[in-house]
Order: C-alpha cells, then structure tokens, then sequence
DNA sequence: CGGTTTTGACCTGCGC
DNA sequence: GCGCAGGTCAAAACCG
C-alpha cells in the first residue's frame, strides 16, 4: 500500500506534522494498492499564521516559501504521488488559535482545505460528539474527539462560510500518541 | 453487542 | 444579571 500520508509530511514543517497527519489525499481509496492519482489529491498549498481567530476569513494568507519547501522535498525525494502538477496551487492553510485566552500557551492549528470531502482521514481515529450551527455560517460545524484512550485531543470541522469548497479543520491539543498509520510511515 | 452518530439539553464565557 | 454563541454531555438511535 503506497503511504498516502508522505507528501503532507513533506509539504507541512515537522513540527506541525509530528502531531497533526493531514491526508494530501482525501478522495484516495486507501485500501487500494493502487498509488493515488492527481485527482485524489487535494489542491493544496499552505500556510501558517499565529494568533488568529478561525472566524477572522481575511486572516487567511500564503506562504510561499512554503509551496518551494513542498516542490523541492517532492523532487528531492522522489514523491510525486499526483503532486507533481499541483504543488503551485496547493491550497491547505493552516493557523493557531488562541482565541480564549491570550496568555494561554494555545497548541490549536486551523487547516484550510479545499476538498468535496468533510471528512478526510488525517491517519487518527475520531468519534464525532457533537454538531452545531455557528453564527454567519450556513454551513455545520462537526465537533471529534481523538478515539485514543487516554488522548485529549479534539478537532472540530466546517466549511468555509466564504467557499464551501474548502473545509476549515481545527485541531485543539496534541495526540500523546502515534498514528495508526505510523507503521506504513517508516 | 459494542462502537459510533445523532441531537436536544445543558454548561460556560463574554459583551452589554 | 441577562442573552447570545460556542462547546460539551449523554441518552437514544444506528450500524456493522
């Protein structure tokens, strides 16, 4: 089975994906054992901002040393699973949010994805706890929790109030365990 | 049957 | 204190 999580380890910095896995690949079978294909993959670029509410849509901004990082890691390590064409207009974006308390050393990151999927398999187990309607936003925002015993970690997920074509995911906490797709990582 | 999802109720923080 | 909005709980329903 072809790890569908590299390319994303790659494209994001270390420290973002030593704790958060998020699947390049959304629309990718992966029990398949085929390699996934320019369609699977998101169109995606990233980028990272520091304490900025999620409901602030103008804060979202790119980073564009960041797109170069990701071509030049896929050259360098010869992972092009469908990323090869798309690097250039990848579309992931992530930022902190510390929103409750300033003073609050905050572990929150916000990823923007453009995908028709809400529900993408970032490599961890969740259990969804809740639904809600968020204020100037049509759209419902899906509450999980990490299935791990023992692990706090909760993202919620919506879409874009200004383009449902991206889906807005926000991790609160760290995992204080591996992925299960670690195995097929290494 | 056990794990997950749904969904209304409840809790909490914040602004006025 | 009150109302609003966001977040969480928990029982029931659902599903494999």
């Amino acid at each position: 089975m072809p790890n569908a999580f590299h390319t994303m380890d790659l494209a994001l910095p270390s420290t973002i994906m030593d704790n958060y896995f998020v699947n390049p690949y959304p629309n990718y079978d992966h029990s398949s054992n085929l390699a996934p294909s320019s369609s699977d993959f998101i169109l995606s670029d990233y980028l990272m901002l520091d304490d900025i509410g999620v409901d602030n849509q103008e804060s979202w901004s790119q980073s564009t040393e960041s797109s170069e990082k990701a071509n030049n890691n896929h050259v360098n390590h010869g992972l092009n699973y469908g990323a090869t064409s798309k690097n250039n207009n990848n579309n992931i974006k992530c930022r902190n949010k510390s929103k409750r308390n300033k003073t609050e050393k905050s572990s929150r990151i916000a990823f923007r994805t453009k995908s028709e999927l809400e529900i993408m398999d970032d490599g961890f187990k969740w259990r969804k706890y809740g639904k809600k309607s968020v204020k100037n936003n049509p759209n419902l925002r899906n509450y999980y929790k990490c299935s791990f015993e023992g692990c706090s970690v909760k993202k919620t997920v919506e879409r874009d109030r200004e383009d449902s074509s991206y889906v807005i995911t926000t991790y609160d906490s760290v995992h204080n365990h591996q992925s299960p797709f670690i195995n097929c990582y290494i």
